[in-house]
DNA sequence: GGCCAGGACACCA
DNA sequence: TGGTGTCATGGC
């Protein structure tokens, strides 16, 4: 089974996820996206999403806001997301880093992942998906549904690594932002419906809490 | 009451 | 280099 071919699939059954803008230009909604990459760091959209509405109510939807206002107060407005501290800590830090190219308009156009990655923070899931979602750059965002989903569907190893399978999304399909944006968000809708973790074996002692769940 | 969610990082052997 | 602990809220 080719990768194109079930993308094809989960778009015809599941159909478009509308998720992060792609309209190509940059608006202040690229910084509610970069924001949004970092508060759903292990946890589920829907908190992400009170934390988000919180900001909004308080107007620190900006790069300027976000650097104008303490770490405290950024924690208490984004604590439904959970990690509260440790992510308003990673918020502050990158915006500081985006600081350093003036505006958010000139960071997205001219970041590269090598330097995202430096930011402490920005793990390879979360810089691929400012990448991605917020500058447009086709960078393929891997996530632990991505990595269950496909070795149980053969197509992987199940040991494979974050990059290695970038890479093998990435050299397996066209170089298109359009359908990188669209497929992410196809798997990790199959995989809420359908892909829960198990313990790898039945076995296992430490059954749902073994880390070796894939 | 436990599991899970659109992870990342520090620490240790 | 790989394994483990920590960070934490909210829905089911």
């Amino acid at each position: 089974m080719k990768l194109l071919k079930v993308y094809d699939i989960l778009l015809s059954t599941s159909g478009p996820q509308n998720w992060w803008p792609m309209d190509g230009g940059f608006s202040p909604k690229e910084w509610e996206v970069c924001i949004g990459a970092i508060l759903t760091q292990n946890t589920s959209w829907n908190n992400v999403k009170k934390a988000l509405d919180n900001l909004k109510k308080e107007n620190i939807v900006s790069l300027e806001k976000t650097l104008g206002t303490n770490e405290k107060k950024i924690a208490e407005l984004i604590r439904p997301s959970g990690y509260y501290n440790q992510k308003a800590k990673k918020l502050k830090g990158f915006a500081e880093f985006v600081k350093t190219f003036g505006n958010v308009n000139n960071f997205l156009k001219n970041i590269e992942r090598d330097q995202l990655l430096k930011v402490n923070g920005i793990g390879p899931e979360t810089a691929d998906s400012i990448l991605l979602y917020a500058a447009g750059k086709a960078s393929f965002v891997i996530d632990a549904y991505t990595k269950r989903i496909f070795s149980r569907m053969g197509m992987t190893g199940k040991e494979i690594g974050y990059e290695e399978l970038r890479k093998f999304f990435e050299q397996n399909l066209p170089r298109d932002s359009r359908i990188y944006n669209e497929y992410h968000a196809l798997i990790v809708d199959l995989g809420k419906k359908v892909c829960k973790p198990k313990p790898l074996c039945e076995k296992c002692p430490l059954g749902r809490k073994c880390k070796k769940i894939i």
